[in-house]
DNA sequence: CATGAATGAGTTTTCATTCAT
DNA sequence: TATGAATGAAAACTCATTCAT
């Protein structure tokens, strides 16, 4: 594997998500993402040891990218509330951007690629939000439950939202992202 | 001779989703599956044209289990919140009983095996929650908001529970399941 | 391999040859001709011991039966002429009513049924037609080139009006079968 | 990189040919036909889609060919006898010189390969015979008698002749390819 | 580096044959 | 005997990977 064009790992990464999104992991071939990407398949294999190694390679690059960008414009320092609203909004707009990337993460996680230490990673991301939660029950704003559950209420409604986005071409305007973080807010507060 | 064993298809999907819990829709193979299944490769070709008429035939299977399952116990005439607790139990259930089915279902969804109808059904079973949902807006008991938005809350909710539950070992006790109703319960009502 | 039933192996025969004439030695199975027979294929393998022998049986089965056809009424006495027109009428006849069989025998000749020995046989059935030629010959009656020639000529002809006949659906009224003799005739006639 | 090699294709064909001449379309495999092209299994398919298609291309390509020798230093302008003479002679050399094809040829046309289309096809070719043959009759040199059974003598006789050759290593000097063309002359004219 | 033809191991699928009923 | 489901070896075909150009 070489270096020299930076770009090209960019365009296999992109053609990869693409194919991904249309026909899963079970249906991707090195042949195909060399078509996608406008590269022979030898090319392919200058960049990334094997396919198993572009995948791989594919998953952390995404999870490094993807956490960056949950926590753009986030100050621990605001109200819990304003917190919340951004964490929300964030992760709702990321994934919906990202939509290809989330279908990827999904599927690589109960594929044959994934090693155990990748299943285990993945957690750590969200040690600041549950610390938010936490203070959220101090403060007696947030119900005194798990955090999983509040968790779970969070990224399943965010999965979802973005999903009816994408899939059922659910516009998101911002009057409804108001709607639902409201509705999210009412569930969570105490 | 021997006569056809009908519970082999039985057998089969069973191996069948095993093997996709733990290596997704890109690992399986046929001779996997046989093996699995303790039979013949050739003898799944006797109950299935090939491989992927046994998944379709198995998505079609357990989409419609896992619908019926949905509404056990469920009657339109007791008052909305009843009706909504019973759905939001079902389904949390159900999920964490089927998992394994539930990856499966997700993985199928982004995979070359799914044809444009079946991604069409699936939706039709939510038709009952929709109308309940209506009722309970018009009743003033439910805001008023989108259905998709009501649905990705409870849908994603359920999900990311039942996920908890199988991945983290989160416990999900009778207790758990209330407070986690009372926190949907919130998010809904008006 | 029993003998309780023998027409059962004559409907085992007829539809192999049925199926052989459609798709070839190449396309047939024992499944196939099971169903063409309307038996089970597990029956097929009481009568026969497996597929190569129902093929080299049908073979032998057919070897005799042609070869018996071919000298119908034949009479060595008669003359030179009548005595051709007897050999060339019959052969026609016989290849015309079993053109399967013909499509099966040279199928089998070029497959990897045959065994070294039968590919041999076969030449036997000509002696009475060699010695009548020659006889011919001595008699100033028939042109003084080889047998070969003189016998190629004839079963050339034969095949190929017999082929005209049933794929070009080619009418053999008997007016033809006169001029079609008086043409080889002419050929042969020193 | 390696050019695509078109020869390999006209290597293809002669292994597929050769196999054919041994153990028939029946007994063809396309791992046989890659061993005796010394070529990878693989390999075969980057020429040809499947196996069906091979037989299909190699069909094709044979008509094409043997249509073209056969007219070789064919001139309609010349009389009618020596037209006919030279076909005779260019069908007669052609069939000894690729006996292997023409016994793939008959196993195509009882094969599960052929279309009907192709079935069609290969009559064409005998356009300008037909036409020698009706100037024959007209100029009162040819016997009024069906084409098929003209043509039915020529191709039935050449095919005996190149059969015996090859089979019964039956000599084809050109005194016997004289007398040969004597005797089906004799049955050809008025 | 880039290419895509070639390779052959691995998968899907077929089918001759067996065997429980 | 007759049946056709079950078996598994073998055939068709795919695709990750290599390699000559």
């Amino acid at each position: 594997m070489r270096v020299k064009d930076e770009r090209k790992i960019e365009v296999i990464y992109e053609a990869t998500l693409h194919l991904i999104q249309e026909v899963g992991i079970a249906g991707i071939t090195v042949a195909k993402i060399a078509k996608e990407a406008k590269l022979a398949t030898g090319t392919v294999y200058i960049y990334f040891k094997n396919k198993e190694e572009l995948i791989n390679q594919l998953y952390l690059h995404l999870k490094k990218q993807t956490t960056e960008n949950l926590f753009v414009g986030f100050d621990p320092a605001e109200p819990i509330k304003v917190c919340m609203k951004k964490l929300f909004v964030n992760a709702l707009k990321n994934k919906m951007a990202s939509f290809k990337e989330g279908v990827f993460m999904e599927q690589y996680y109960h594929s044959p690629y994934i090693s155990q230490e990748a299943k285990q990673i993945g957690q750590t991301k969200m040690l600041p939000i549950i610390e938010l939660m936490e203070r959220g029950k101090q403060e007696l704003l947030i119900k005194p439950i798990e955090n999983e559950v509040l968790l779970g209420l969070m990224a399943g409604f965010v999965r979802q939202l973005a999903q009816a986005h994408i899939v059922q071409k659910f516009e998101m305007t911002s009057e409804r992202i108001e709607h639902s973080f409201q509705v999210i807010w009412d569930a969570m507060k105490a």
